[in-house]
DNA sequence: TTAAAACTAAGGGATTTACGTAGGAAGGGT
DNA sequence: ACCCTTCCTACGTAAATCCCTTAGTTTTAA
């Protein structure tokens, strides 16, 4: 009944791209809507195709992974990403966490059951790490690295001008164009330029995708 | 910064209107924007006024204040109520909470400064409820008794028929009305006019509140 | 001090929503 | 059979928002 999980795969090796996608197919409450292998393609596809989820490796032909997934959170954070890696050092975990990654999958010892158990989960708005992942993650949490902020708020907010950070939570209150330029005593003009900046800057297609964004990131009341 | 906290007071002795309402003004960030002696004014009070927070007491003329709870609670889904009562009984605690209170407090033992901060805690989307309440959810829930179902997405889902829900999940996925209509085969108009049913059902005010309230009762998507 | 970023505002047509009204089908009850 | 209610469907007009562009003013950072 439910609209499919649309997924977007991001690795450099043609025979795992068509892997993952035939998993995905076998799924059935699973889409891939489209494939890259490199992280330019992955954020033009990721433009064109409004995926759910984009699984992606780290290492890729020209930039790093990671900063795919950071320009990924600040251009389409209503997408979810999960790294599917051969990696599993502390540093590329946090990293990823910290660039706004939702997901953590070694390729090492990641079954298919559970690859799509994670795609399902992150698709869902949770977030899903393997237990070697998780471990690391614990273990990061602990000696306090991540203190410094939520990583995905951080990547998250950061574009936002105070202004329009203001703006953006008029929006989850309910209220209209009009009425978010009386309480500020502006044009409605310009509370639409503020939108019309906050939509493109994280590429939302609608006022309902901005305000879920805003109350996921806490901007606004629940 | 942040627009004040609108409470409606709703007892039937004018004196004891007049006490919270002092201390509502005192506090300052709280603004009392009407009174009620009685259920039927106080629901009229609540469309006009549009209050976030119903301060109420359960003993009233006329129908009881559970039954203005239950009723403000299917009209008005956004409102917040909490209750301020004499009864401390299990009875009382179990159907107020039942009717969709969102907080409880007993006049016997409860300050002034309890009260700002139940209605600041309420206000803010959560929950409040005074050690004695407390105790006596506690136990309840230990029996089992609220086993049947939350009450609150009961009382609130109750009212929408399946082509209402579903037309609302779909606006929760930020889909727009011709989005909707073609996802559905159907006229855009008939998609305005659900939503319009589905907003005069719980007067919502506008589609984001609408959406929020999807959100909340779990139709929806995070 | 100069360039960049932020805030403000507007024009103006295209698109989308809001809102009151209304017909037809299905189901229940008498 | 008949009425009554609920639900799903749909339209017309008025209102609001979207979208893309341009641009003046202020604030901030280099």
């Amino acid at each position: 009944m439910n609209r499919k999980i649309r997924v977007l795969l991001v690795d450099d090796h043609q025979i795992i791209r068509d892997g993952l996608s035939n998993m995905m197919l076998e799924a059935g409450d699973i889409e891939v809507c489209g494939c890259a292998a490199d992280a330019a393609t992955a954020l033009e596809m990721a433009g064109k195709t409004n995926p759910d989820v984009v699984i992606t490796d780290l290492s890729m032909p020209g930039r790093s992974g990671i900063d795919l997934i950071r320009k990924m959170a600040e251009k389409f954070p209503a997408i979810r990403v999960l790294v599917l890696s051969m990696y599993v050092s502390e540093d590329y975990i946090f990293n990823a966490l910290k660039a706004g990654a939702k997901g953590y999958l070694p390729k090492q010892d990641t079954t298919k059951t559970e690859l799509l158990k994670a795609v399902r989960t992150v698709a869902g708005g949770d977030e899903y790490f393997s237990d070697t992942a998780a471990q690391v993650i614990s273990k990061l949490y602990s000696h306090n690295v991540r203190s410094a902020g939520n990583p995905e708020s951080a990547a998250r907010k950061a574009n936002l001008t105070s202004r329009e950070t203001e703006i953006l939570r008029l929006y989850t209150e309910g209220l209209s164009n009009l009425e978010i330029a009386d309480r500020l005593n502006i044009s409605i003009r310009t509370v639409e330029t503020h939108k019309n900046n906050i939509m493109q800057k994280y590429n939302f297609k609608s006022t309902v995708e901005m305000v879920k964004f805003a109350i996921r990131n806490k901007l606004g009341e629940a």
